[in-house]
RNA sequence: GCUGUUAUAGCUCAGUAGGUAGAGCGCAUCCUUGGUAAGGAUGAGGUCACCAGUUCGACUCUGGUUAACAGCUCCA
């Protein structure tokens, strides 16, 4: 008998060979019907491992994010199954469990339409009420071929495998897939599935490569669930900011203007105006020097930076680039090279440093033509661009202050709790030669960086092959409500364009040294950062950040002159105030100022004005009463001061 | 850039088996003076994304371009 301790501590007995199943059979039957995986030791395992020894074993459902995992595996090999069943000439590549459901990779001439899509649902579906047992078995690398002889893209799968590997196969009736597992035991413990989109994909992710057709879908244990997370899916759609945005008048874009270049709109471009001035300010106040360089410089500057050799296609060139008898110009897409030129200015002694430079600086690059996406990926865009000139033993303290401002500038937008951290290294072995510099070069940045994340105490993922081409950066991401992550902060040390600029400062002991030098941003992309926002707050922005915060309403023609008054007031008090003096009834007023999110409505009529007050409602709808004007200017004001976050 | 979908009024969308178009919302004017999410009437608005081709005739069919959307690739 062997002893398998559960996750309580409790151990239970079992004969030598017993399948994890039958283990969960015999500790409950609910644990049995929702089980979907285990941990063996530790290891993620089959529900049908024969258990050969003691050991810890704790079994997964759904629950569980490997659970999940194998769950949504297991249905994207009944999708397979289905596809096949139906379009038999399909070739299987490969399918596995993503985030959120899972995806299978077809190679295909079938155009996937909904009404193919809902077919393979309804064939999927066939499945799973057939209960096929799944199961596994293992080949050698020759026999393995011959099995799937008729799949060229698994014989290319297998043959990456090494010489000796016992190749892994699952089996669900007439199906048989090539999989490393693990896998639910039958088909028939399935339950509500949806089949959500068909699209393409590049075989390996390789745009070289021939692009296949990818058919994506989700799965639930139960109907509720399902219909709870298509229900959410709607929901994030009403939030998504190339929507809302849009609706809500923050940005909109222009067919003669082009791809990824919006207009921002009154509205949006305040809220960015309003953003600039407060990271300005902030970083003033941390001793950081203000600069405005230019938008463009002559193909020289870019050769001296390496950017003309790594980045040619990312810019937009003004002139012919190959013509070097005459003038060719760049809209810059970093402005490094250029705020180098303020150190360069004049030369520099250790006195001087730390430099911090600071710009709110406008990028252009020159994005392929599906890559735009509302205000997340455009082709100009401004950050606020930083570069800070550092000793060598001024780096660490440096970092943490750039990490610890933008952290700040995260936290007051209400957007750093969707944040993590990515430390983003160089391959070494990238195929298109992506990156400057040695090996040398890139390893001791790289630790360096390493040591003053630890110190820090920053916790991070690594992300190779993630680095700029100039040195290794701290990557703040941001997931947003579609659980897309994009880069929204990034934090870089640079030994390379250092030196290809001849930068230095005169130690004190007289000698020319290299400065270090940290990029940059604090609140990163102002467009992309506007777009997240109006995601985060279905485009009930924060007070502060508001263009529009007050609205008076007066509910007739007797209090305009009153309402007028108040705006007044108000504005002259410094907030941002407009009143409805239209001809229509309160009720009307109000609903188009909630639509607009406008975070207080001050109601004004008879009452009021016999009163000398206002009535406050507010955009979610509670009503404050009435309260004199300097009251509520007093609470508005404090929490603008505040930057309260809703 | 790649695969696919889409493009009709400011917005959301109908529509014509090829004979140059309609609704709701919004907008303007008038009536209405109404206390916490839609008062009423009247009116103005469209080279049916753009450029070619087929046709007696194209918003409709064909080709191309541009833009938007989903995904891939790439990236802040």
């Amino acid at each position: 008998m062997l002893n398998i301790t559960l996750p309580g501590g409790d151990i239970r007995q079992v004969a030598e060979g017993t399948t994890v199943d039958a283990l969960c059979r015999e500790i409950s039957m609910g644990l049995y019907r929702n089980a979907c995986a285990a941990l063996v030791d530790g290891k993620v395992a089959d529900l049908r491992t024969e258990l050969t020894s003691d050991c810890e074993v704790a079994i997964l459902t759904f629950d569980d994010h490997e659970g999940r995992k194998a769950y949504w595996h297991t249905v994207s090999h009944v999708m397979a199954q289905a596809v096949k069943r139906l379009y038999p000439s399909v070739k299987l590549t490969i399918g596995p469990s993503i985030d959120e459901g899972f995806y299978y990779d077809f190679d295909s001439d079938i155009s996937i339409t909904p009404e193919v899509l809902a077919e393979i649902e309804t064939e999927m579906k066939k499945i799973i009420k057939e209960g096929l047992e799944i199961t596994r078995f293992t080949l050698p690398r020759a026999e393995a071929l011959e099995r799937m002889a008729d799949e060229p893209y698994k014989v290319e799968l297998i043959n990456d495998l090494p010489e000796d590997a016992a190749i892994s196969f699952y089996t669900q009736g007439e199906f048989t897939d090539l999989c490393a597992g693990p896998h639910l035991t039958d088909t028939g413990r399935l339950k509500a599935v949806k089949l959500l989109s068909a699209t393409g994909a590049y075989w390996r992710g390789d745009s070289n490569n021939k692009m296949l057709t990818r058919i994506y879908g989700i799965a639930f244990p139960k109907a509720s669930q399902l219909e709870e997370h298509l229900l959410r899916l709607e929901e994030a759609k009403k939030r998504d900011h190339n929507k809302l945005g849009r609706e809500m008048e923050f940005f909109t874009t222009v067919e003669s203007i082009g791809q990824g270049l919006p207009i921002l709109l009154p509205k949006g471009a305040r809220v960015i105006q309003l953003l600039q001035r407060w990271v300005e300010d902030e970083e003033q106040k941390r001793g950081y020097l203000l600069t405005k360089t230019p938008l463009m410089a002559k193909r020289d500057l870019y050769k001296i930076s390496g950017h003309w050799d790594h980045y040619l296609d990312g810019m937009f060139i003004l002139g012919d680039p190959y013509d070097e008898e005459k003038e060719c110009f760049a809209m810059r897409p970093m402005t490094c090279p250029f705020q180098y030129q303020v150190y360069l200015n004049r030369a520099r002694s250790y006195r001087d440093l730390p430099m911090r430079l600071g710009e709110t600086s406008t990028l252009f690059r020159k994005e392929e033509s599906g890559e735009m996406h509302g205000l997340i990926r455009v082709r100009q865009f401004t950050i606020s661009e930083g570069h800070l000139v550092l000793r060598p033993d001024q780096l660490e303290e440096e970092f943490r202050g750039c990490l610890e401002l933008a952290k700040y500038c995260l936290d007051t937008v209400g957007m750093l709790e969707d944040c993590t951290f990515r430390f983003s290294q160089w391959d070494p072995a990238n195929p298109k030669n992506k990156y400057e510099g040695t090996a040398e070069q890139w390893n001791e940045a790289q630790e360096i960086m390493g040591k003053i994340l630890d110190n820090l105490g920053v916790e991070y993922t690594i992300g190779i092959d993630e680095a700029a081409f100039y040195g290794p950066k701290l990557d703040i991401q941001y997931k947003n409500v579609f659980g897309k992550e994009d880069t929204i902060v990034t934090i870089q040390i640079d030994m390379l364009l250092a030196e290809k600029f001849g930068m230095e400062y005169t130690d004190s002991d007289g000698q020319k040294v290299r400065p270090y030098i940290i990029h940059r941003t604090s609140l990163g992309c102002y467009e992309r950062t506007l777009a997240y926002l109006i995601e985060k707050y279905a485009g009930a922005l924060p007070l502060w950040m508001m263009p529009t915060q007050v609205m008076v309403l007066p509910v007739t023609d007797r209090a305009h002159e009153y309402a007028h008054g108040l705006v007044e007031k108000l504005d002259a008090a410094g907030i941002r105030v407009e009143g409805d003096f239209r001809s229509e009834k309160l009720g009307y007023k109000i609903r188009e100022a909630q639509l607009n999110k406008i975070p207080y409505m001050l109601v004004v009529g008879d009452r009021d004005m016999e009163n000398g007050t206002v009535s406050v409602r507010t955009r979610g709808g509670e009503d404050l009463g009435a309260m004199t004007a300097d009251e509520f200017i007093a609470k508005c004001l404090l929490e603008i001061a505040t930057k309260k976050k809703d």
